[in-house]
RNA sequence: GGCGGCGUAGCUAAGUGGUAAGGCAGCGGUCUGCAAAAUCGCUAUUCAUCGGUUCGAAUCCGGUCGCCGCCUCCA
């Protein structure tokens, strides 16, 4: 398997730390609002590498942090007048509704900044001790100056920091205005924390990341992933403090989601194209649809979500589920058919080889596709190994993409029974105007009937 | 100013030196009582553009145009 990575600028080899063990850090939501279809990008950007492991019988370690306090969160907190635990319980509810929402497989842990104070306290102190920090104005500041590997992530360079055209105006009590703070002295209107060496005040945002994922994966871990935006500052400064704390590598391979866009235009509540996922749902759309348009494009290429984009989801995910209907209706022989299991065992190493170049989600959906395409062919000749073994390949796909609904077996009411039966009394009878009749009125209830040589077959739209 | 990305059909999107995958949409057939599903045919002589390297370029090199991101708390 290969991957681009953010750190080498390449795409490298990935080698594990531990044999079939990976260590997985995500950056979560910062919960002052619902997440949005961007946000969403990348957590199930996050979820196709995630699952893709796991697919690849590795061991998933997944670690995504929930920042509950941060200066969002404490606006938030006070324009609605409620305590911060209070804003951010109903926003980590949601978050984790909308996770399982749209099939993401969950975090071993979501560990909140909030409750991992002692943990960044004990890392503040172990940068201070090393001398990688001073304290100024009752804050805690990193100093950059003291890591010269700064910038090697982002690929910037000392003298284009100072240059940069947005300075933080704030925060000129820095020695270096390019520093960055670890702990916030206490400020009027804002929760606080009180510290034995450093008095009372609340942790700089960079840091949870730092204190929490050496908590729970250690100093050293193998993958760690969020969206481009935070390529700077915030994973440049995780990497500064943890390398400075622990020296030693924090991280092998960093992996970051590109944006998505909304009608080729920038998200932005100003121009109305600013969505939650609640905001589709209520148009009516699949949460699979959403997941499959935000899949269906590579990682690390701008993605245009629009509803005409939906609506091409729907159609891509019809042609899937339509394949598994005809399957399963299907009256086979027993036994196995050699050029079936061949045609299965290429498409599986085909849709392997391209995912582990890079995730080439694309290539490996276009793989499915034709499989479906061939198999179409063939439906005549399938056995009944050939159909289980065919939904077995559909099942592990599935694994990885996540986009197919595990239907609940409903079963029809005995008034429904009866019109079908009628229907095909009808139909006996060449009544067709009748038998039309019977089935316009169950598609109006959203069943839908289909006359096969079989029999009839009937399914929920 | 610095760093980086992108430009392939109506939409979407692979392919990164060997002669343009796949999905959606469209048109016309087959199958079906009619549908549905499936299937067949048509739909990019061409990959933003100009030039170069090569037997051969969407792929490599150089220029140009256009769009976008980041440059201190935005996924």
């Amino acid at each position: 398997m290969k991957f681009y990575n953010t750190l080498t600028n390449k795409v490298d080899e990935f080698h594990e730390i531990d044999k079939g063990k990976i260590g997985l850090y995500t950056c979560g939501p910062t919960v002052y609002d619902y997440a949005h279809i961007g946000n969403f990008r990348s957590y199930i950007v996050e979820d196709l590498v995630k699952r893709y492991f796991l697919y690849r019988g590795y061991n998933v370690n997944h670690v995504m942090n929930i920042t509950d306090i941060d200066d969002k969160t404490i606006r938030k907190s006070n324009q609605m007048g409620v305590s911060l635990n209070e804003v951010t319980a109903i926003y980590i509810k949601a978050f984790l509704e909308d996770v399982e929402t749209l099939n993401i497989v969950k975090a071993d842990v979501y560990p909140r900044a909030t409750e991992h104070i002692n943990e960044m306290l004990t890392l503040i102190d172990k940068l201070m001790e090393k001398g990688f920090a001073y304290t100024k104005d009752n804050s805690v500041y990193f100093s950059i100056a003291k890591f010269p590997e700064y910038g090697k992530l982002a690929n910037i360079s000392r003298e284009n920091l100072k240059t940069g055209v947005s300075v933080d105006s704030d925060e000129y009590e820095k020695d270096d205005v390019t520093d960055f703070v670890l702990w916030k002295g206490k400020k009027e209107e804002e929760p606080f924390w009180s510290s034995e060496k450093y008095g009372e005040g609340r942790p700089g945002w960079h840091i949870e990341c730092s204190a929490m994922s050496s908590k729970y994966l250690g100093d050293h871990f193998d993958i760690h992933m969020g969206g481009v935006d935070n390529i700077f500052p915030h994973h440049e400064n995780e990497i500064a403090q943890s390398q400075c704390a622990t020296g030693e590598q924090f991280v092998n391979y960093w992996i970051h989601c590109q944006h998505l866009v909304v009608d080729n235009q920038k998200m932005s509540k100003s121009l109305g194209n600013f969505y939650t996922l609640r905001d589709i749902l209520d148009k009516g759309f699949d949460p699979m649809e959403i997941r499959y348009l935000l899949i269906s494009s590579h990682y690390r290429k701008m993605l245009n979500f629009s509803f005409d984009g939906l609506l091409q989801a729907r159609q891509a995910l019809k042609r899937i589920n339509d394949f598994i209907f005809t399957l399963n209706g299907l009256n086979p022989a027993e036994g196995e058919t050699v050029a079936i299991t061949t045609l299965l065992n290429e498409s599986e190493a085909h849709f392997q080889s391209d995912m582990d170049d890079d995730f080439n989600i694309s290539g490996a959906l276009g793989v499915f596709f034709d499989f479906i395409y061939q198999i179409n062919l063939k439906l005549q000749e399938l056995k009944k190994q050939d159909i289980k073994n065919i939904l077995d390949f559909i099942n592990r796909i599935d694994s990885v993409i996540g986009v197919l609904k595990q239907k609940e077996e409903k079963m029809l009411d005995a008034e429904i029974e009866e019109k079908i039966k009628q229907r095909q009394e009808a139909r006996k009878e060449k009544n067709f105007k009748l038998a039309d009749a019977i089935r316009d009125e169950l598609k109006s209830k959203g069943i839908l009937l289909i006359d096969t040589p079989d029999g009839v077959r009937w399914k929920y739209e």
